[in-house]
DNA sequence: CAGTGGATGCTCT
DNA sequence: GAGCATCCACTGT
């Protein structure tokens, strides 16, 4: 059985392209509650799509470091998305977390969801959000110490690699990744 | 299973 | 005022 590794600073501490595929399998608990990591993507700071690009503004700050803490916004005034940010400081690079598959607190998680389902309970990054009840108030908390726990995975997965969804600009960029044949996608892999 | 449209409100120009 | 890194319900195969 091989001994859980604790996700530090130094693990975001490199490129968001570097990062965002090595988090998949990897576990995410908020105040115990989570799982799997099955669904990521990678938004860079010359990436026309992230939103550093623009410059830096009251939303997006976090964004633009340290490494190693938790980025939080809120979209389509309803959802609340939880992301990653990676190196370097004073430019925007971070891995937005889109889907995990439950392994701790399930019943917490149907709960705040009310949903029975549990393959959709973390599908997407906003219903993530919502089952691990992250909001606004998590943005800039470093992610290794309380209410986070990031645990390295085990071994290397199988990935899958696609473009990345939802976003109107750099559209052809292959930077959402996946556990290959996962069923807690938010969506397939083509 | 695919496609469409509405909800809903914050953020930035 | 426009746009948004979404989700859900509903339609029609």
């Amino acid at each position: 059985m091989a001994k859980s590794i604790r996700l530090t600073r130094a693990f975001f501490d490199r490129s968001v392209h570097t990062v965002a595929p090595e988090l998949i399998g990897a576990t995410l608990l908020v105040d115990g509650v989570g799982g799997t990591i099955v669904e990521v993507e990678a938004y860079d700071h010359e990436d026309p799509a992230a939103h550093g690009f623009g410059g830096r503004t009251a939303r997006n700050a976090t964004m633009f470091g340290p490494a190693g803490r938790a980025y939080v916004y809120l979209i389509y005034g309803l959802y609340w998305c939880l992301n990653f940010v990676c190196e370097p400081e004073g430019v925007a690079n971070a891995v937005l977390i889109r889907a995990l598959e439950p392994t701790a607190g399930i019943p917490v998680m149907q709960k705040r969801r009310k949903l029975h389902d549990v393959r959709l309970l973390c599908a997407g990054p906003g219903r993530l959000c919502e089952a691990l009840a992250v909001t606004r108030a998590h943005d800039g908390l470093p992610l290794d110490v309380a209410p986070f726990r990031l645990l390295a995975r085990p071994e290397a997965v199988p990935l899958a690699v696609g473009p990345r969804i939802g976003i109107t600009k750099a559209m052809d960029k292959p930077w959402r990744y996946g556990l290959a044949g996962s069923r807690f996608l938010s969506r397939p892999f083509k």
